[in-house]
DNA sequence: CGTTATATTGAAGTGCGTCAAAAAGTGTGG
DNA sequence: CCACACTTTTTGACGCACTTCAATATAACG
């Protein structure tokens, strides 16, 4: 159940057995979603946290005008609000973009290991950092990078941490979610991510399908986009 | 020393006298640096955290062709990289705005919290992911808001940010920083920069001097920025 | 008081947005 | 297996926010 978040936190850093157990512990019940369904609610209060266990979320913030920004993609084994424990509640609404199952964490058990087991605690604390890590590199696409080369970059992106888990092929990678929701993870219209896309698949770099990525030219991809993938921090670079 | 990060993380949760001498005794050494200097390169191992003590500084991220985003900004009580304890080394590089003095947090100390103060690391653990909830929130700016509504958000978080600590009138703060640097938070050229604060000006919103920013209309930069502080997450608003 | 950094303005160019419509794909029930 | 409704993708024409380049004005500073 807990594979690919060990898989996750195992390319990142030891985590021992007694850990691993914990970690297992920590989870009781699963849930099931269907896809585009909110699945927690800004400002709402918790004492739990969610692990994706399978499928794709992503966290969001919107303006009175209806223009949503996606902030953080998350794939299985990625924790979706592992922040609420020591917020209590967020500052944004969490989605599914595809069907999911996800395992639940109380946060009483959280605090539990943050009262025993402090190297777990840190590997934790170093998960939540991991995801701030992502979102500067998404100010910077935001910010600086071409509506192509951002898309570029979120391709490598979800390429290595799909691969990290087990779920990128050499060549491509599975990705259920639409040209809208691309789009609001890129902060540009459906329109001109269609066009963005188009310009990826005659520059020979990749093809996104309908619920498939098909990457043509890795390294094109890279260069373009100025991947630089050390802010996954991961120990050994797969791939 | 650290009373402005003791106010910064009261205005969130309870600190106890124990957990403040804690902190107290985590700074060692104080380092001076003057405006504009790198304090942590991108990429260099690190085994201690900076806090800031007066000042200003940046974190960003940039690009081949010479493009500079700025991720988060720092005022005093801030820490600089407190992730760095987790990440051990950093994905962007630390620079100050202004001439800063900042206390340094050895990683060895930290670990001693963790092992030992489990309510204080759940509090600097908050720390981190109180960054994290800045990071979306300018991720929301860079890719959904005008660069004027950018302009005004950014001003409404820094008076915020700077009442909380004690550092703004109720009518404007002082902000030494100049309008290339402004620009590169909001991921604008310095001349479009100009051109929005003019506008500011004009809708007699805001004045941003050279080293001063005169709020004229608190509530107008608010509503015209669609400004939440949800996500500074602090206990009840300041103001 | 000259020198350098910073702010300001103008004119022209471009990347992306907007509006609108058509084409292609997907799912459901008969 | 087709018919029909709905979603998603694709394309065109036009407009606007922001960029680029270039010059001037203003402030900061030794």
């Amino acid at each position: 159940m807990i594979e690919k978040l060990l898989l996750k936190l195992r390319a990142r850093d030891a985590v021992s057995d007694a850990e691993a157990a914990a970690l297992r512990s920590l989870i009781g019940e699963v849930r099931e979603f269907p896809a585009r369904h909110t699945v927690i609610r800004k400002g709402e209060a918790l004492d739990q946290s969610l692990l994706l266990l399978d499928g794709m979320m992503c966290r969001y913030k919107d303006l009175r005008n209806g223009r949503r920004q996606i902030s953080a993609l998350h794939v299985a084994g990625d924790f979706l609000d592992l922040h609420s424990f020591t917020l209590k509640r967020l500052d944004h609404d969490v989605m599914s973009l595809t069907p999911t199952r996800v395992g639940i964490a109380p946060h009483a058990r959280l605090r539990q290991i943050t009262e025993e087991l402090p190297h777990l605690t840190r590997l934790l604390w170093f998960s939540t950092n991991l995801d701030a890590a992502m979102h500067r590199e998404w100010e910077l696409s935001l910010g600086q990078r071409t509506a192509v080369a951002r898309a570029a970059h979120l391709l490598c992106e979800l390429h290595l941490r799909l691969d990290v888990v087990g779920l990128a092929r050499p060549q491509g990678f599975d990705l259920a979610i639409n040209q809208t929701e691309l789009a609001e993870c890129m902060g540009i219209t459906a329109v001109h991510m269609n066009r963005v896309l188009k310009e990826l698949r005659e520059l020979g770099l990749a093809t996104v399908r309908n619920k498939e990525v098909v990457i043509h030219d890795l390294d094109g991809l890279k260069r373009l986009a100025e991947f630089d993938p050390t802010y996954l921090y991961l120990r050994q670079q797969p791939l």
